[in-house]
DNA sequence: AAAAAAACCGACCGATCATTCGGTTGGCTA
DNA sequence: TAGCCAACCGAATGATCGGTCGGTTTTTTT
């Protein structure tokens, strides 16, 4: 791995589990053994670097559920939705870090400022809603799912969904026995019982 | 007010809104006019003044509910989590440095070395869901309410409402006009349909 | 092989940070 | 009045931080 690379996957852990001003450079060059002067080389400072990481991140998440949408082409509205909701609770779960940077409050703040970081959140959450609201559409369509407006109720799906994995990844309390109580509600969610 | 409590109200505000790392000791005092002295006087670092602050925060919030709970008595299991719901919402706007701060990553991750900060943080969560629970449990006494695990079903409920007012708090979209949604969202997680 | 470019190094710098400390003030008690 | 103590002050301190710079090594190009 070239230590470009390792600067930005040891950047991308520390930068989600101690926050921006928790990482110090010096650390990271102790952890990646790059020097400072390496690490200020490829990345003008340290916001270059964290957009940087925030940019893999957002890429990352975008390709994995362009993967999983692929095969997912054929299936019933409702199952659509489920199967994503179950899958943002595996990636949740593979990809720790990402997802605890996601839940940070840093990464808000700074996009109030930067363009680029606000472009990064941005794309990471429409393709999230537009991947629901999508099941969803499909749902109302083929008549497993009945609901009034497609994206507010992705919206509120999303946010129960991303709650859960928040609390579970802040030790809250151990949401992992909560997996299928959520998928319960999630199918209450969107039909309109029989 | 007196200095001390100057103090503890500015730091709530800057802790929540700049992070545990981003207060600067210095900027506290010269918005309160304290001189930092006198912060260390009265608070032994700044660890402790965040302990302080967080406790302010637990009873200010348990008493909020408390308060609340009292004029709930007589309602339909239904009718108090709703009204817990949506009580839930209107404090989150009148009380936002304080949701603020419990959004944020530091006092979790602080939980895990202390023990005084995870005492506070469980107060509070415990307090909540407790509610939440209590709700659905008269629900299912009087049939307004239809679910199989009432505290699985609080915590999946409260992992929602709290999903939503993070969203908002974070600007990743304007939850404002979702909480008509998220009413619906709630009855339906809760009743099973006619 | 020579030259140019890119990657890399770590000592160094100024700024900022949490915390300390010696001293002043003002109200209370004996 | 004398003595005491909590509240208060702000300059000083040592550690740590992000970032720089002059130089060396490695890789690529010609």
């Amino acid at each position: 791995m070239s230590k470009r690379n390792a600067i930005l996957a040891s950047a991308t852990r520390l930068f989600s589990r101690n926050g921006f001003q928790g990482t110090a450079m010096a650390e990271l060059s102790a952890i990646t053994g790059a020097a400072t002067g390496t690490i200020f080389h490829h990345f003008k400072n340290k916001e270059d670097l964290f957009l940087n990481v925030l940019n893999d991140v957002k890429e990352c998440i975008l390709e994995q559920f362009d993967r999983h949408q692929q095969t997912r082409r054929d299936q019933k509205g409702i199952e659509m939705v489920e199967g994503v909701v179950a899958f943002y609770l595996h990636l949740a779960g593979t990809m720790e870090d990402q997802f605890l940077l996601l839940h940070r409050h840093y990464p808000f703040k700074m996009a109030e400022t930067s363009p680029v970081c606000r472009s990064h959140l941005e794309s990471i959450y429409t393709c999230l809603l537009d991947i629901f609201e999508e099941g969803i559409q499909k749902g109302i369509q083929d008549g497993s799912v009945a609901v009034d407006s497609p994206r507010k109720t992705a919206m509120v799906l999303f946010a129960m969904v991303d709650g859960i994995v928040r609390l579970n990844t802040y030790r809250v309390y151990d949401a992992g026995t909560l997996y299928d109580s959520l998928m319960v509600a999630c199918r209450r969610l969107l039909t309109k019982g029989r």
